[in-house]
Formats: structure tokens, C-alpha cells, sequence
DNA sequence: CATAATTGTTTTAAGCTTCAACTATTGAAG
DNA sequence: CTTCAATAGTTGAAGCTTAAAACAATTATG
């Protein structure tokens, strides 16, 4: 009767797990549990070293792989979040003279955003940092598991956007 | 020089990796996808089925899994969440009468947090659809696949630990 | 051209989250 | 017993997030 709960730190969301749970439920407790302990140590890291949130550096990011910038609508598709959510980001990296809005000169409603000099050279030391954390938490697994990993990953996210692209489309 | 991007949805946390960059963090990104893809779609669900936010429904889950229920701390620690988190989400719980605070008879600082009859109720019928849900969301990844991954995130979670315990403790 | 629908962005209210500061209680050391 | 440190929980400020409502500008339609 052992529980494996003694094998882990202390705490951990994957002890929701129940014995009679459906083995996809495990699953994706295990999966959360993953991601959220990257997640966490990342958002922390980037804190306590570079005092930037995960959310505006992941707008930075977007914009690094921009040079010509993008719309306030693209970065909210592109970043997944809702419109007011990239409002508030970008008024807060636009404050740090991070990144800077430029006018359309076609549609008066809209305008570009981009990285500042300044938001550049930034992101890219903290890109260096990000990148270095990332590789060292996957350091214990070797590589092929990696790419096996990475694989079914691939598959899992196939199956997510079936699953979730609309279901109600049985006709007759 | 097509991209792959025209082959997703329109957009994806993962459109953040570029060709140069590191496998370990074409990895996390997908992983990172995958997770915030099914969270948003659990957390979408919740609220439109049950009218309950995710953080409420975690709790529940907790309180669920120990009927003798649980101090704050507990919760805090399991849900590796603060604790002035679990205070205001107790408060809103309670508010509903989902859950109940029961004073400790030996030390008057703390006491246990507990599932009522009606928050075991509704928890039981949330969590049935949550489970369909996250079934759903595998459904098209393979049997023996979906132990594959289990296995993989498992190792990954060792790895993760590994990196993030003490990363200073080389003696010499 | 006038109207209607759409698009791009912002604002607001409500909830989650953290950190740091705070209160109250307990336990330990002298 | 007194003091001091540790523990349990709460509060407040700041930031992220969403949904819904608002607004302005653009595009489509008759």
C-alpha cells in the first residue's frame, strides 16, 4: 500500500491521480504536472534575473521572429489571449521603451508593434538565458527519447484539434 | 520557403520556434502547446457547463480525494499555489456553500477545509465530464501511444526535477 | 452614397496569482 | 515565565487573464 507521493518533493499536482481514474485522465495530470513545473521555474528565473514577466516576454518573442512587427491582432492570435490582454502587455513594454507602436498608414484603427533597439538587445540576452534553462531541464532525458517525445506530441496535438474543431459536425 | 504555419489552425503558442533553435526547446514548446490547448478547453467547459473556474474545480478535487479534509497549508502545498491564493478561493467556495471551514480543536490558528454534501454532489457530477472531456481530447492517440507518453513525461518530470533540486550541490 | 456589418483596439469588471507585510498562535530556550 | 522564532492564515498591491461592452474606422451592400 504504498503511496509513490513519498517519492516526490513534497507536493505535486499529479496526486490527484486516482487508482480507478481512465489511464488519459494520468495522463494528463502527468502532462500538467510537466508543464506546469517548467512553467513555474521559468516564470521565476525570468524574475528574479531579467525582472520581466513570462507574458511579455513571450510577446517579445513573437516580435523577434517579426522585424517588421505586428498588429495588436495578430499578437493576440498568435499568443492565444484575448485582444485587452495585449492592450495591457504592450502599454507595460511600450513604458519600458521595449517596444514601440507605429501608426498604419492605411487603417487609422491599427498600427504595428516592434521591438525598440533597445527590446531587441534585451530579448536576445534573455533568449540566451531562456534557452539555456529549457535545455537543462530536458538534460536528464536523452536524445532519442526526446525525439520520441516530441513525436508523440505531435500526434497528441492532432488528436486535441480533432477533438476540439467543431465535434457537432456529423451531418445526418 | 512555404510555412508550416498555413497548415495550423492560425495561429499556436509553438509558431514561436524557429528552424536554429535547440530540439530541447522545439520540445517544450510543443509540450507547452499541447497543455495550454486542452487547459483552456477544460477551463472554457467549466464555465459554460457548471459556471465554476478551474482553480475552484482543482480545489474541489483535492478536498474530493481526503473526505477528513485538509488545512490551507495542505491545499497550498498540493496545489503549489500560495496561500493567500487558497484563502480568497476557500472564501468563494464557502460563499457557495461548496465547502466548509472546520476549526482545529488544538491549535486555534489553523483549521481543515471540507467538501459539504452539496459541493460532493456537484464535484461528482463535474468530474464526470471533465473526465469525458480529457478522454475526448486522447481519443485519437493510440492505446499503446498514450502509455508511451506516460512513461516519456515521467522520465521528463525525473529530468525536470534533477535541474531544478539543489543544481548547486557539486562539492568540489 | 447611405446604411449595415465587420474589424481593430480599448475599457471595465471580476477572478486568479504572486510576493511581501501583517496578525495571531504555538513551541522552544533561557 | 519570558522572550524569540517558527507556523497558520489573511491582507493588499500589482500584474495577468477573460468576457463583454464600447468605440472608431473600414468595408460591403443595396
Amino acid at each position: 500500500m504504498m503511496k509513490e507521493a513519498a517519492l516526490i518533493p513534497s507536493s505535486d499536482l499529479e496526486l490527484r491521480a486516482h487508482e480507478d481514474h481512465h489511464a488519459s485522465l494520468r495522463l494528463w495530470l502527468r502532462l500538467l504536472s510537466c508543464t506546469t513545473l517548467i512553467e513555474d521555474t521559468i516564470r521565476t528565473n525570468l524574475r528574479e534575473e531579467f525582472g520581466i514577466t513570462l507574458p511579455r516576454f513571450d510577446l517579445m518573442a513573437q516580435l523577434e521572429r517579426h522585424p517588421d512587427g505586428l498588429s495588436m491582432g495578430e499578437l493576440s492570435r498568435r499568443m492565444m489571449v484575448t485582444g485587452g490582454n495585449i492592450t495591457t502587455i504592450v502599454d507595460q513594454l511600450e513604458n519600458e521603451k521595449l517596444v514601440m507602436r507605429v501608426m498604419s498608414e492605411t487603417d487609422r484603427r491599427s498600427y504595428t508593434v516592434r521591438l525598440t533597439l533597445l527590446g531587441r538587445n534585451a530579448f536576445a540576452r534573455m533568449a540566451l538565458a531562456h534557452e539555456k534553462w529549457v535545455v537543462h531541464f530536458f538534460g536528464d532525458l536523452p536524445e532519442p527519447q526526446q525525439s520520441q517525445l516530441h513525436e508523440l506530441l505531435g500526434d497528441l496535438k492532432k488528436s486535441i484539434h480533432q477533438s476540439t474543431q467543431s465535434p457537432k459536425q456529423e451531418r445526418a
